[in-house]
DNA sequence: ACCCCCCGAATTTTT
DNA sequence: TTCGGGGGGT
């Protein structure tokens, strides 16, 4: 098995009293007198959160103040001072990659001093093994399947159209969200709260949500979600299995505590609750996952869930310049619920971060690619340089610039290897052999590639399997005895079957390899690929290969599967310097020397539907994703923003994001009206209304952001977002009032209304004198209500 | 069973 | 604009 396996978890026992006399013997008899390397060159906060051991402790670990360094040499100490043994110590961390890094730098460390590892792995990784352990105690047989994201809505689906609603109106990934939601939350369908199980679908939500579970059960499978509510159903129905995990796991220690959910931390609190060894490390101005259940609470309440808890704080910052980390500090400090950390460096000040404003988001990606070839020129290399972006869709300009430059990128995250259709397909197959009752992984290959099997047989499957009670592939055999199936539906199914049992029998032998070639080929999906003219069939094929391949590290089929399930990246081979463009929430946990931020607008940075959504505690959240960007850059960050966007098939106009007056001046230096908007023509309306000389003096104005904010309605007025003129004169913009008081105008919701340029249209929506306005021709635009009549 | 067109939606994403 | 899903036609 692979190094880097989630499921390499040791298996080793609770110790016995025999195993503890030989550790004393064989572990470290003088504790102190031994050489002791990981705790060399630590300053004093990260000695104690090493040395303090006993008891619940929270580690607050600022951007950049060792906090991976801490966490491998706490462990280092623990097992090294022989307090316990690698398979009394649990170890969690949130992604993949976090447990890799952790093993790999935990074996470096500790590799000389003892044998055996700890119980290291995601969360999910690791519940996932408990739940394979006592799978009967909770109605699940081994092996079971675990569903992902596709599986999950594909059930969801099925079940809304089984109680005849309209899914789209209903969407199944509505639903998903709200069961993820519920499970996060560690809420079965049983204790689900009564007013939120009725809101979906007009009441029918916890009836759904009963009913995914039931058909999970005949599936004998999991969702994600499910790996840890059942893991917490096991502790709470079985104590004397909960107990043994508590008496077991003398040390817990929890990476990226501040991204905890409840349901794992209640995980945490039940595990914890034999030693009360556990330590938390985190960063509550990271904690930027809370639309996906997270709860920044976790972090902030840890004094008061673990009692007699210590926190210690990391603030000496060994990353970044002092202007880098003034900046984010200055930021970060607007908000609100924080425990507040003051972080410093003894690094030099290096150079103000640069904020530059641009035409429009070609001119943005421009400008950048200009500037990456001249940190090129300097020495820099593009490994250490990043684009941090809000959405994914704005790598796109990037990406089209660097094209045309010549300069190699990587675009981080993206489509995932093992979410492929080609790579789901081939997986479909294995998941049939390996697990007949597996019907989802049926469902997707019956008819691929082409058998002749329509909408209709698989129905009538369906109802077969219903009313037996069996899986679909039983449904199969059933109908084929039953002579119930004709022409060339039953042909190909017959053949289907026998080749099933076929396969069946060679992954007896164990050669998993060979027999995913096998079954490609026989299948006739390879060829289906080949015989595909599409541009991506080659690509497609290539990743099957790729698929095969990657096989090799596993000692067999089942280990493989579920190595899949839960780990659905893969690391691509670094071929040359690249810069790195990707999302901001997928560059936490990284660092570059270099740091580009574009698209700090209102809007878009912060996203104007966090805000809508979430309110404060959204804005907070994009706050804290600022913080994470800036706090990547070890040397250089350079924030832009633009004055037009083209986004969603339309021009925008925009404002500088409010973000970036809240970094403090002193840090900040600001390349304004020369050079970018240079000539006057240049410039943009949205800056060309207030104040001429260039928004540097305006960035110094206290009131700038209340200046901003008219001149966000100056554009708005100037009504023309479907198409800007590049060279419009200075325009020449009637400041417009804008009102907060829905009765300062004289629309009414709905209404249908006339726009000189526009055409006919019907209000959607009043904010104030602010009109939202459905047109009939021109799309949906934001107009003020005297640029529009009654029609 | 397959294909094409129209409509609507459009962050972030791990497991 | 671009993508994907669903409905309707062949």
């Amino acid at each position: 098995m692979s190094v880097d396996d989630p499921f390499e978890l040791d298996d080793t026992p609770p110790m016995t009293t025999s195993q503890r006399a030989q550790a004393a013997m064989r572990g470290p008899a003088r504790p102190a007198q031994r050489a002791t390397p990981w705790l060399d060159g630590l300053n004093a906060p990260q000695r104690e959160a090493i040395e303090r051991t006993e008891g619940p402790l929270l580690i607050l670990a600022g951007a950049g103040t060792g906090k991976t360094r801490v966490l491998t040499s706490r462990l280092a100490h623990i097992l090294a001072g022989g307090l316990a043994y690698p398979s009394q110590i649990l170890c969690v961390t949130f992604t993949n990659k976090a447990a890799r890094e952790m093993r790999e730098r935990v074996t470096a460390v500790v590799s000389d001093e003892v044998e055996g590892l700890p119980w290291l792995g995601t969360f999910h990784a690791v519940a996932n093994k408990m739940l394979r352990r006592h799978a009967e105690l909770i109605g699940l047989k081994n092996p079971f399947t675990i569903l992902d994201t596709d599986d999950q809505l594909r059930v969801l689906k099925q079940l809304l159209e089984a109680d005849g609603l309209d899914t789209k109106r209903w969407p199944p990934r509505m639903l998903a969200s709200q069961i993820d939601g519920w499970k996060n939350r560690g809420l079965g369908p049983d204790r689900v709260p009564d007013d939120e199980g009725y809101q979906f679908a007009n009441g029918k939500g916890i009836d759904l949500y009963r009913a995914y579970q039931t058909r999970l059960k005949e599936l004998n499978a999991v969702d994600f979600g499910d790996l840890l509510l059942l893991s917490l159903d096991l502790f709470r129905d079985h104590p004397d299995v909960l107990q043994e995990y508590q008496r077991k796991f003398r040390y817990i220690m929890v990476d990226e505590y501040q991204d905890t959910n409840v349901a794992q931390y209640m995980w945490l609190r039940l595990l914890a609750q034999g030693h009360k060894n556990i330590c938390c490390v985190g960063d509550e101005d990271q904690s930027i996952y809370g639309w996906r259940g997270a709860e920044i609470g976790n972090i902030l309440r840890f004094e008061k869930d673990f009692e007699g808890a210590h926190i210690v704080r990391l603030e000496r910052n060994y990353r970044s310049t002092s202007h880098i980390l003034g900046a984010a500090s200055g930021l970060i400090a607007t908000n609100a619920s924080r425990l507040g950390k003051t972080l410093y460096t003894e690094d030099n000040e290096g150079d103000p971060i640069v904020v530059q404003g641009t035409w429009d988001g070609e001119e943005e990606a421009r400008l950048i690619g200009e500037q990456v070839e001249d940190f090129q020129r300097d020495g820099h290399s593009l490994d250490q340089m990043a684009i941090l972006v809000r959405a994914g869709f704005q790598t796109r300009a990037f990406e089209d610039r660097f094209l045309t430059l010549g300069l190699n990128y990587r675009v981080v995250g993206g489509a995932k290897f093992y979410e492929r259709q080609e790579i789901r397909d081939a997986l479909a197959y294995l998941r049939v052999v390996n697990q007949p009752a597996d019907d989802l992984a049926f469902e997707r290959i019956i008819n691929k590639p082409r058998r002749g099997i329509g909408q209709k047989t698989l129905q009538n499957l369906y109802a077969t399997a219903r009313s037996k009670q069996i899986p679909l592939t039983g449904a199969v055999y059933a109908m084929l005895d039953d002579n119930l199936l004709k022409g060339k539906a039953r042909t190909s199914l017959n053949d289907l079957m026998a080749d099933l049992e076929r396969w069946r029998i060679m992954a007896r032998a164990d050669n998993h390899i060979a027999l995913t070639e096998t079954i490609l080929d026989e299948s006739g999906y390879t060829k289906m690929w080949q015989n595909d003219k599409s541009p991506d069939a080659p690509g497609r094929l290539e990743n099957l290969v790729e698929l095969v391949d990657a096989m090799d590290k596993f000692e067999n089929l089942q280990g493989f599967l579920e190595h899949v399930a839960l780990v659905m990246d893969n690391e691509d081979a670094a071929d040359g310097e690249k810069i790195s463009l990707m999302t901001l929430h997928a560059a936490k946990g990284l660092e570059f020397d270099i740091i580009f931020l574009p698209g700090w607008e209102e809007g878009l940075f912060p996203s104007q539907r966090s805000m809508d959504e979430n309110g404060t505690a959204g804005l907070e959240e994009e706050r804290r994703l600022a913080y994470v960007g800036l706090t990547r850059a070890r040397k250089h960050a350079m924030i832009c923003f633009a004055a037009n966007r083209f986004v969603h098939g339309q021009w925008i106009s925009a404002i500088p994001s409010r973000f970036i007056d809240e970094i403090p001046p002193d840090h900040v230096e600001v390349r304004a009206a020369d050079g970018t908007f240079g000539q006057g023509d240049m410039m943009p309306p949205s800056f060309a209304g207030a104040d001429k000389r260039g928004f540097d003096s305006a960035y110094e104005t206290p009131g700038w952001q209340r200046a901003r904010k008219h001149q966000e309605w100056d554009a708005a007025a100037s009504m023309d977002n479907t198409r800007l003129p590049r060279s419009s004169g200075p325009n020449e913009v009637t400041r417009l009032t804008v009102s907060e008081n829905d009765s300062d105008t004289r629309f009414e919701i709905s209404d249908r209304v006339f726009h000189q340029k526009f055409g006919y249209g019907r209000i959607k929506l009043i904010e104030g004198n602010k009109l939202t306005i459905k047109f009939e021709k021109a799309g949906t635009k934001k107009v003020i209500d005297r640029f529009v009549e009654p029609a």
